[in-house]
RNA sequence: GCUGCAGUAGCUCAGUGGUAGAGCACUCCCUUGGUAAGGGAGAGGUCGAGAGUUCAAUCCUCUCCUGCAGCACCA
C-alpha cells in the first residue's frame, strides 16, 4: 500500500496509506475530533468523511463550528431526511431532486393529492424521528447500469433520467444512504442524521415546479424548508421573515396612501396623491439628470398599428404579450388593429428615420418616460414591482459600433451616480451573453459582448455572468436591485441591438458619404417607475429621505388657540416649496404624533402657546422621541435646504 | 399560464345552512389636552361574480374573477 501525505492547516504533514478517509484521519487525531467531525475540506474540495484520498493533499476537518459547511451539510442532510420522511409517510410518492439554497432547501416530489399544511406538520414530526434515531449516513458508488436498474425496479422514472444525465465522463455515480433510505446524490453528508440539529429546521411552503424548470414538464410539489445551526438562528430568521413583512411595499403603500389597485385593471396602479407626488419628484430628477447627461426627450404613441409591430418583428416574438386593440367598424370606417406599445424602440427609430441623420448626429441619445402595456402572465404579477402597465425611463442611443464601449462607460456612470444619490451604494451587474436563438454573425457578437464587459470594468465594476440570457438581438447588463425579502429585481438595463435598425431601415451618412447602420442600445436607469419607487419604499422601509417624502411636515396644534400660528408656519414652508400640510384637529397632541409618525412623516413640528408667543416651533423628527425648539425663520431655511433634490443642493 | 392557498365594513380579522360581528379608521358631541392611541354616541356590508343543490346559501358544489406563495415567463 503506498504511503501519501497529509497537510493539516497549521502546517503539519503526517503520512497516511493511500486511500485513508477522513473519518479515519480524524480518528487518528482525537475520538472526540471522529466525533463531532462532519466533512472535510480536502485540497479545498469539500470532501466527505467516507471518502477516500488517494494522493497528497492538503486537509481539514470540519465540525459544526465551521458555518460554511455545516450548515450546507444540514441543509443538504435535511432533503434527504425529508425526502425518507415523505416515502415512509406515502410510499408511493416519486422523488426527483432537492438541493440547497439560500437559507435552506427544497426537494421535488411527484404526489397525486397535495400536499397539505397538515401533511407538512407530520412530515416535520417524521423528520424528527429520523434525526433522532442517529441513522448512519452510508455511501457507494455505484456503475450507471446498476443505478438504473435499481431506479427501474423501484419505479422512480425521474431519478432513472437523472442517471441517465449524469455525463458519462468518469466521475462517480454515487447513492447515499440516510439509515435505510437511498438516494442518489453528489455528496458530501454528514456521519449520522442525529448530527443535524432537530429544533433549527421548519418547513415553510408547498408550491408547484416544473420537473427540469421547464414548463412543458410535468408539474411536481415543491415543499421548502429553512435550517440552521441551532434554534436561535431559526428563530432570528423567522422573525427577520416577519420584520421584511413589515417593509412590503404593498403594505407600505396602502398605509401610506400611495396607491391602490383592483380588480377591473390587474397589474395597473391607481396613484393616489401621496404615491404621484414620489413619482414626479423622481420623474422630475430624472428628467433633470437626463438632460444634463446628454439625451434629448421625446413623446411617442400608446396606440400603434400592428404594421409597425410586424416590421420591428414585435409582432412576431412578442405578440402574446402585447394587448391587441381592434376597433370595432362601426367606430371606424376601417377595421385596424393596433397594440398598446409594449416598448418604445419602434416609435424612437421613427423619430430618428425622420429626415437624414449624419455621423455627427452620433451618439444620439433618445429619452422617454415612456407607458408601456405588456400583458403579463397572470402569475407574475407583484404589488408595483412587476405590472402591465408602467413607465419606463427609457432611451434608446443611436451610435457607430465603435462608439458602444463609450457609451456603455458613460451610462454606468450616469446610473451609479444617480443610484447614489437615491440611497443604493450597491447594485448587482448581471451580464447576459449571446442565447441559443440569436441574430447576427459570432464575429459581431464577440465585439458586442466585449464591448460591454471593458466598458463595465472600465467603469470600476464586476459583473455575474447570466450565460445564455441575452435577447436575440444582442447582449445585455442588467442592474439588479434587492426587496425586502432579499428577491432580485432587474431595474437598470443596458442592451446591445443590431437587429432593429436593420428590420426598420434606420440609417446615418458617414464621413464616407455613404448610408450606414447604427447600432441601437437599449437602456432604462431606473427601469420604472412603478418599480423602482416600490424598490424605494421596501429599502427605506417607508421612511423615504426627505426630498422624496410625499408628506415632508405636519405641523400640529397642541391647543386650538395655536391654529392661527399653525397655519403660519404652514404657509411659510409652503412659500418656501417644502410639501407642508396643518393637523388642527380636536386630538391630543400624543395622537396627533403617533399617526403621523405610523404615516411616516420625516417631520413633525408641534405648536402650542409657548411656542405661539416665542414664535418657535418643537419639531420632531421621525423615529426620535427628542423635540427640539427652533425659531420659524430657522426651520424654515433648514427645511427649504433639506426638500432640495440631492442634483440641486 | 401552472400548482397550492385565500377573498366577510376603508384596514386587520372573527363567525354561522335560517339574509352578519369585533378592533382600528370615519361622522357628530364632550373634552383644549405638551410629543406614539382622552371619553361618548352614530353611520357603514348584494359576505369577490355567476350558476347549481336546498323550503332556505355568506356557509355546500361547479365555473369565472382577483389576490398571495412558488414555478414558468420577463424584448
Amino acid at each position: 500500500m503506498s504511503q501519501i501525505t497529509l497537510t493539516f492547516p497549521d502546517g503539519n504533514k503526517r503520512d497516511f496509506s493511500a486511500g485513508v478517509t477522513p473519518a479515519e484521519v480524524a480518528a487518528s487525531i482525537a475520538t472526540s475530533l471522529a466525533k463531532s467531525a462532519i466533512s472535510a475540506q480536502v485540497n479545498g474540495a469539500h470532501w466527505d468523511l467516507q471518502w477516500p484520498i488517494p494522493s497528497d493533499a492538503t486537509i481539514a476537518i470540519n465540525t459544526l463550528k465551521d458555518d460554511a459547511p455545516a450548515l450546507e451539510l444540514i441543509r443538504h442532510d435535511l432533503a434527504h431526511i425529508m425526502a425518507r420522511a415523505v416515502q415512509e409517510l406515502w410510499p408511493d410518492v416519486k422523488v426527483t431532486i432537492g438541493p440547497v439554497i439560500k437559507d435552506g432547501w427544497y426537494y421535488d416530489f411527484d404526489r397525486e393529492e397535495p400536499f397539505t399544511p397538515e401533511d407538512l406538520g407530520a412530515i416535520e414530526k417524521k423528520m424528527k424521528e429520523i434525526i433522532n434515531a442517529r441513522d448512519p449516513v452510508r455511501t457507494e458508488v455505484w456503475d450507471r447500469a446498476r443505478a438504473i436498474a435499481y431506479y427501474e425496479e423501484r419505479g422512480e422514472p425521474f431519478k432513472v433520467e437523472l442517471v441517465q444525465a449524469i455525463p458519462d465522463d468518469g466521475q462517480p455515480i454515487r447513492m447515499y444512504w440516510h439509515g435505510p433510505w437511498q438516494d442518489l446524490c453528489r455528496g458530501p453528508h454528514l456521519q449520522h442524521t442525529g448530527q443535524v440539529p432537530a429544533d433549527a429546521f421548519k418547513l415553510m411552503h408547498v408550491a408547484g415546479a416544473y420537473w427540469r424548470g421547464d414548463a412543458k414538464n410535468k408539474q411536481l410539489q415543491r415543499i421548502y424548508g429553512v435550517a440552521f445551526k441551532n434554534r436561535e438562528d431559526l428563530k432570528a430568521h423567522l422573525t427577520m421573515l416577519e420584520e421584511a413583512a413589515k417593509r412590503d411595499h404593498r403594505k407600505l403603500g396602502r398605509e401610506m396612501d400611495l396607491y391602490h389597485m383592483q380588480e377591473e385593471a390587474p397589474g395597473q396602479v391607481f396613484w393616489h396623491p401621496n404615491g404621484w407626488t414620489i413619482y414626479t419628484t423622481l420623474q422630475d430628477y430624472m428628467r433633470r439628470q437626463q438632460k444634463r447627461g446628454g439625451y434629448v426627450e421625446v413623446n411617442t404613441p400608446q396606440v400603434v398599428n400592428r404594421k409597425l409591430w410586424e416590421a420591428s418583428g414585435h409582432w412576431a416574438n412578442y405578440q402574446e404579450n402585447m394587448f391587441i386593440v381592434e376597433v370595432d367598424e362601426e367606430h371606424a370606417r376601417e377595421k385596424t388593429i393596433n397594440a398598446l406599445k409594449p416598448m418604445n424602440c419602434p416609435c424612437h427609430v421613427q423619430i430618428f428615420n425622420v429626415g437624414l441623420k449624419s455621423y455627427r448626429d452620433l451618439p444620439l441619445r433618445m429619452a422617454e418616460f415612456g407607458s408601456c402595456a405588456r400583458y403579463e402572465p397572470s402569475g407574475a404579477l407583484h404589488g408595483i414591482m412587476r405590472v402591465r402597465g408602467f413607465t419606463q425611463d427609457d432611451a434608446h442611443i443611436f451610435c457607430r459600433e465603435d462608439q458602444i464601449e463609450s457609451e456603455t462607460k458613460r451610462f454606468i456612470e450616469f446610473l451609479s451616480a444617480i443610484y447614489r444619490d437615491l440611497g443604493f451604494e450597491s447594485f448587482k451587474i448581471k451580464f447576459s451573453d449571446r442565447p441559443e436563438n440569436r441574430a447576427g454573425s459570432d464575429d459581431v457578437w464577440d465585439r458586442a459582448e466585449a464591448a460591454l464587459a471593458n466598458a463595465t470594468r472600465a467603469a470600476g465594476y464586476d459583473f455575474i455572468m447570466n450565460p445564455g440570457e441575452g435577447a436575440f438581438y444582442g447582449p445585455k447588463l442588467e442592474f439588479v436591485l434587492t426587496d425586502a425579502i432579499g428577491r432580485d429585481w432587474q431595474c437598470g438595463t443596458l442592451q446591445v441591438d443590431f437587429v432593429l435598425p436593420e428590420r426598420l431601415d434606420a440609417n446615418f451618412v458617414a464621413e464616407d458619404g455613404m448610408k450606414h447602420r447604427p447600432v441601437m442600445l437599449h437602456r432604462a436607469t431606473l427601469g420604472s417607475f412603478e418599480r423602482f419607487i416600490g424598490i424605494l419604499i421596501e429599502s427605506h422601509a417607508g421612511k423615504l429621505p426627505f426630498w422624496l417624502a410625499p408628506r415632508q411636515v405636519v405641523v400640529a396644534s397642541i391647543v386650538s388657540d395655536a391654529d392661527p400660528f399653525v397655519a403660519e408656519v404652514v404657509s411659510a414652508l409652503t412659500a418656501a416649496g417644502v410639501r407642508a400640510e396643518a393637523d388642527t384637529r380636536n386630538e391630543k397632541i400624543n395622537y396627533k404624533v403617533r399617526e403621523h409618525s405610523v404615516g411616516k412623516v420625516p417631520v413633525i413640528l408641534a405648536v402650542g402657546m409657548k411656542e405661539v408667543e416665542e414664535r418657535t416651533v418643537s419639531v420632531r423628527r421621525l423615529g426620535e422621541t427628542r423635540t427640539e425648539t427652533k425659531s420659524l425663520d430657522q426651520i424654515v431655511a433648514e427645511l427649504t435646504a433639506e426638500a432640495l433634490p440631492p442634483d440641486l443642493r
